[in-house]
DNA sequence: TAGATACTGAACCATATGGTTCAGTATACC
DNA sequence: GGTATACTGAACCATATGGTTCAGTATCTA
């Protein structure tokens, strides 16, 4: 792939990408969780759910921590402040800017109008 | 990958996991452009670029449409409501859970005084 | 009509993703 | 000590990603 970059911003948006991975952080909104919950919630094998844990530790969103044989995966400290903010900001674009498109169309509309009269001049 | 259903909801968090995906909308929320122009802007040959306003265009971000030899991009009608609002319950869900583990500390904050007064009773 | 411009598609490369199985290792329990 | 449980790592598979080059095709423009 030949990503020079890849910033914890870019990873978190690639988590938030599969539902799988938004599962188990709503789940672990609920309440932390072993790998075998997880993957028995979610019904795939403990190494599949190890991979998805993976990519969201590697996101910030979540940490683990092992104790004995289990391993509980909880909320990590990254709460999603940058995406959002990054998403609010374009959407505020977006508006702008199709409130932009519209006045062109108005303004077409306004010349339409003029060169209707003229015809009929 | 065997992905089974990647919606659209997945696609658009995948598509804004890419920093050149995100500088293409941003620069689109300022002014309609070509894949030459946005190539150029983002230093990527032409077949780089379509490759990545392809996936954006599949995310429902953009739209294109083909005019004489020039394709001219535009945002899409996809605005990230919905994105946003799972972020958004993501963050309250992120808060409750966090005041729910200060609550537990606390609580043995609490105990860990009441046992040492009973020590030293 | 010739040449420049704009895109497009196929092929290729390296790595990531989303899974699996299989063969461990470490820990807990009887 | 022996067995069950919980995880882990390696290897594999198919497809996606993020690029590239190269060889077109289509459209402007002089």
């Amino acid at each position: 792939m030949v990503q020079y970059t890849r910033t914890a911003f870019d990873a978190s948006f690639a988590a938030l990408s599969d539902a799988t991975r938004r599962g188990v952080l709503e789940q672990l909104g609920r309440a932390d969780a072993s790998i075998t919950d997880l993957a028995g919630k979610f019904r795939m094998t403990l190494t599949g759910m190890k991979k998805h844990v993976g990519v969201l530790e590697q996101a910030g969103l979540v940490t683990t921590e092992k104790v004995g044989r289990v391993r509980t995966c909880r909320l990590g400290l990254r709460r999603l402040e940058e995406e959002a903010a990054w998403i609010e900001r374009y959407r505020q674009l977006w508006e702008a800017r199709f409130d932009e498109l519209d006045q062109v169309v108005e303004e077409l509309k306004r010349k339409e109008k003029a060169d209707g009269r003229k015809k009929r001049e």
